[in-house]
Parts: C-alpha cells; structure tokens; sequence
DNA sequence: TAAAAAAGTTAGACAAATCTAACAAATTAT
DNA sequence: ATAATTTGTTAGATTTGTCTAACTTTTTTA
C-alpha cells in the first residue's frame, strides 16, 4: 500500500511525462516545483520509489515511470477525474472547485468504492474539464482533439477539455461562457503575438492569447 | 487545520466518554486500545491536544474535550455518518462495509463538501445503523430509544439503532434479517441467562443473548 | 572551450506520530 | 493499610517527509 505522497509523486512524474507536445521525461527540480517541495526532498523520494520499483532512473538521469508505477499513477488519475465527475454531475460543484476537492478524494483506497462511484455515474469516459478518465484496466479513451491554436481559419470546432487546471484559467473560461461543448469559430490570426480571434457560440467576439489557444482542446 | 490523527483522538474521545450508561470519562488505556496505539503515543499526543485547547486533562487525571473540541468531534462524526448514507443509499454498500470506507472519507476537508452530500442525501437525520447524524451546529437528533433489554413481554417495537458497530455483529444482524425498521416482538426471557426470545418480523422465532438484546436500540 | 547557469546530490536537522522499556502514581483487593 | 495490580508518565529511539546549505555534475552560452 502506497502512501498518500508517494501516489502524489507518481501522479507528478505522469503527469509531467505526458505533457503534449513535447513528451519530455521529468526532472529532480521540474518535479519539486510541481509538487511545491524542494529538489532535495524529490530526490529522497525519487530514491524511495526507486527502491519499490515504481520508477526507474540513475544517478543524473532523467525520471521514468515502471510498468507498475504507471498503472498505480494512472489508479490515481482515475480516481481523481471519477471524483471530479461526482462533484460536478452530482453535487453541483462549479468547473474550478472540483480540482482542490478531488486532490483529496483521490487517495481513498478502496475498490468497491471506485468502482460503484464509477458505476454510480454511468461509467462516464471524460470528466468535468473534458480530459479522459482511464478504465479499470489502465486504458484511456481517445480524445480525437486538436488544439485550438491548430485550427484552420474560418473553422468552426467544440471544446472537448482544456490541458490546463489551474484556477485561475478555469476561471476565466466561465468568465467567457466557455466550457465543454461550447462552440468557437475562428475568425482571425494576429501573426505578430499569435493570438486569436474567436467567435464563442452564436454571438460573443473575444481575442485570446497564443497561451490559450494552446491550452483549449477542440474537435 | 487539525491533522487526520488529530481529530481520530478527538473522535475517539467523544465515542468513549459518551457510552452509555456508564457515562463515564475517557482514560488513556482506554484511549491507547481503542485506537490501537500504545499509551505512550496516546500520552504525547494528549499534551499537543492540550496546547491546543481542545482537550481538559491534568497529570493523571481523566480526559474531557473542550467545547472546541467537542465541536471538532461531532463534525468528524457527522462527516462519517453522513458518508455512511452516502455509501449505503447511492453506492449499495451493505451494512457492513460502510464503517471501513467512511474511517477515511470522514477526514476530508471542505465544508462545500458536506453541505452538498447532506442536501444530496436529503438531510439525513440518521446513518444505516440508526445513529443520529448530528447537525451542522452541532445538535444531535433525538433518538426515543430503549434497549431491547429492557422491552416488555409480548410487546412489538422496531428496531432504531445498533450500539455495537463491530463488523461480526452487523454480519449476524444480517443473517438474521434484522436491520433498521425491522419489526421485533418479545415473546420470551430466560433468567438464568438473561437471553431473550423475539420473533423477528411475522415469521422467524428466535432466541438471542444478553449481550446482543444490550446492543440494539427499539422504539 | 571555458565560464556561468541550471540541475541534481549529499549531509545533517527537524516535526509528527509512533514504538519500547523503565518508572511513578493511583486504585483495588486482601 | 499495605501489597498487588492497573493506569499513567518519562526518556530515548525510529520512520516518514520535509527543510537548508553546501557541493557536484551537466548543460548552456558567450
């Protein structure tokens, strides 16, 4: 049985080795300032996880995640986003309150609960914020998804999840009347900052950064 | 914010010095078996909850909670209860199998949490097992209960409550069709053994120790 | 390519919660 | 009322996860 913090740092190196588009291993400090430690306290875990065969890496090398490792973080993931659904669908949570709750929900072991929670709501595929929730099994449903910031001129596309989790993003998203499913049309391109010009739904014209265009997942 | 062992103290304070009938106070024997640690962990922790004001206790005298603490307690316990329904109404977890899980969901911090779980359930007045879940502010409902010891021959009641919330009890209750609501008539009483016999519902007639008829509660 | 910066490691300390083992006070039972 | 038992306390050790500060290796850049 993993403790909490050790499923922390699994669900960090996940999380950081998955980041698209570069698909980078993780490092000691990328790692510490993820977790809000500091480096010196990642690489006594990072010794410890190794030990459990949860990680590999040598000494200078970068992080990787075993086999098992993966599925445990990938359990976290799971639980996290089944958690997240809960709140949403459930107990009428907004879309940036989910995130601090389901941190803590997350760590509960137990089976049955899982898979009733799951159960409960329908087996659902994707959470509140559109990213895919892992099965059982450690499989993934596939986001068929482009960024926002790929999209052709003139298109006409659906939020299906944003990359980004922090509060303050989320926020801002409600502010614009944007959420999964909304629809956006993109309208224009400033070449000179790489921002965008959108249509959000059937009225609203709003300009948003290169930053976000990057962070909003359409299909 | 007290830690999740904090507030197990707290919890197990409230639970023992509130067992009736003795009424009596929590000691740190007491203390030390019922949380299954050593009465010298239940020692130094006693003076940390002791700086922190929310326990009463000099030098080899009892333990009471302070009203803080009490108040800390009966959260805990209304956040276990309420999670207890919320396992065994939405989830279908038996009887028996809530306690373990709601052990962990209990320590789960944020107030948004358990006010919406609460509306959910529709404003549980108690748990599966018949207990009171007490009140935002601390209120406790009222449970009109008597022992099932001390019933009158020949009369009929239901079953309110269970004190005893051991796993091999509840299993037992189980087997024998006796759950919340379950109707009971006392047909009759052994003296030597002080064991009693019940016909359970309209059918099954049987007979059950004295321990057993002091942990149920009827109305 | 050598100096500077960034990334990673090591040693030693600390707080929380636990333990063991020895000891002291209070209670109980003869 | 004193001996035995139970209950409570103390000192010192251990584990987990964290820190700071100094140091080393790797990477970047001038």
């Amino acid at each position: 049985m993993l403790s909490y913090t050790e499923e922390n740092y699994l669900k960090a190196i996940l999380h950081i080795s998955s980041r698209i588009p570069e698909k980078k291993e993780a490092g000691t400090n990328e790692l510490a300032q993820h977790l809000a430690v500091k480096p010196a306290t990642v690489h006594n875990m990072l010794k410890k996880l190794k030990e459990k065969k949860l990680i590999h890496n040598e000494r200078y090398g970068k992080i990787r995640l075993s086999v098992k490792g993966k599925s445990v973080a990938l359990q976290v993931v799971r639980k996290h986003r089944l958690w997240e659904t809960f709140l949403y669908e459930k107990l009428s949570f907004s879309w940036d309150e989910v995130h601090a709750v389901a941190e803590q929900l997350e760590h509960i072991q137990s089976e049955k609960l899982i898979e009733r929670l799951d159960q409960f709501l329908g087996f659902p595929l994707f959470d509140p914020h559109g990213d895919p929730i892992p099965r059982k099994n450690g499989q993934i449903p596939e986001v068929s998804a482009v960024l926002l910031k790929e999209v052709a001129l003139g298109k006409t596309v659906r939020v299906v999840a944003v990359r980004e989790t922090q509060l303050g993003f989320l926020k801002y998203l409600e502010q614009l009347n944007i959420r999964i499913g909304t629809r956006l049309k993109v309208v224009g391109r400033v070449e000179f900052d790489e921002s965008v010009q959108l249509k959000v739904g059937r009225m609203e014209m709003i300009s948003v950064s290169k930053r976000f265009a990057e962070n909003v997942l359409v299909g």
